[in-house]
DNA sequence: TTCTTTTGCTAACACACGTTAGTATATTAT
DNA sequence: ATAATATACTAACGTGTGTTAGCAAAAGAA
């Protein structure tokens, strides 16, 4: 009898979990089954269900997980005691981390929220709004202390966060640079376009 | 019995296809059903067989109709005798009037093309992957005659693209600026981080 | 050991899906 | 008016889906 493997400090469901992100992040939400999630967890999909409640908790798990994530971050910047631009800098460098080392559920959490259903939904747009809200209140500090281009900070927000989506392409690319030059060129041209002069 | 509703110099499939572009980008190419579809048209399901092979047939006409006008704009702009960096931003501003102004096909074109299926998906990437690497070469003729930083064009490329992919969320937004200030704002930001100084 | 709990299996359900066949009704051409 | 074509309808097909019920085996506790 098949069963599934797991690590020291990990749950049963946390694997499921883990493999349904790599899924989902393939096939996206809806084109990936239960089957096909079974098979990857090597196991009949009915098995899944003895320690999941539905394909949908699976897709609340992923997003909330990576949002509770990036608000925690938020928090623990914005009570720091450096320029608005530093904070910029910190918040792009975390975001590119996440995205370099935690690709699949990050990935999913931003492309596949869509098929979230209330009340999770308007939940997670929620904290989605609130974050991007206080990231433009940073820029905006910023501004005003002539830190930062006067620029309308809402598309700031806008243009660095899809920005930062584009790794998804350098995952897959085959002669790809390191993460660290990522990284850095990342920020030279965001953090680039932000400053003034 | 309903008929579909045609203007001037479009045929019944157009239609089809523009509302499959706007349910598509609304629920996904995968949860967007046929029945749904139909509904949108105002006509049953089977009715839709008529004027269209397949349901990936829609796919197939958005994703090339889209990646033909890109790359049509690629060949127009490459023979220009302009500054890179005048080159970049034309190219900047056409990307970011299409997903202003053809938002919808645009938008499924950028997402949905992983469920194409082949020959078409092989064909699609590869244009994909060609069109990037036009964009990067005039990003490296920039960069050596020193209008353009010191970076590495394919990662600047993908910010460049995934950047104006944004505007999604500029469309969704309530309280939001004119299309012209979302432009300005753009190229400012995004110029702004390339050029040299 | 024996009892309990966890985890897996097979079988099946109800449903939504893309699509086809066959037929009726408009529109267009003669 | 008549014939031909384009377009729509109803009904149904096969398939894949998420999920449940009921039972078997493995693991853990006594």
């Amino acid at each position: 009898m098949a069963r599934i493997k797991i690590e020291k400090n990990s749950s049963r469901k946390e694997v499921i979990v883990t493999k349904a992100a790599a899924l989902f992040r393939e096939k996206g939400f809806k084109a990936a089954s239960m089957r096909d999630l079974a098979e990857a967890v090597g196991v009949e999909a009915a098995s899944l269900y003895n320690h999941i409640k539905s394909k949908t908790e699976l897709l609340h798990e992923l997003c909330f997980g990576v949002a509770n994530s990036f608000m925690h971050k938020m928090e623990e910047v914005e009570y720091k005691r450096i320029s608005a631009i530093e904070k910029v800098e910190e918040l792009i460098r975390f975001h590119i981390n996440e995205m370099i080392n935690n690709y699949e559920e990050v990935y999913v959490s931003d492309r596949e929220w869509k098929h979230l259903s209330d009340p999770y939904l308007s939940n997670f747009q929620n904290q989605r709004r609130m974050y991007r809200k206080r990231f433009a209140a940073i820029i905006e500090a910023g501004i005003r202390n002539k830190e930062i281009k006067n620029i309308d900070a809402p598309t700031a927000v806008l243009i660095l966060l899809h920005a930062i989506g584009g790794i998804e392409s350098w995952h897959r690319s085959t002669k790809k640079i390191s993460a660290e030059a990522l990284t850095e060129n990342m920020i030279t041209i965001l953090v680039g376009g932000l400053t003034n002069k």
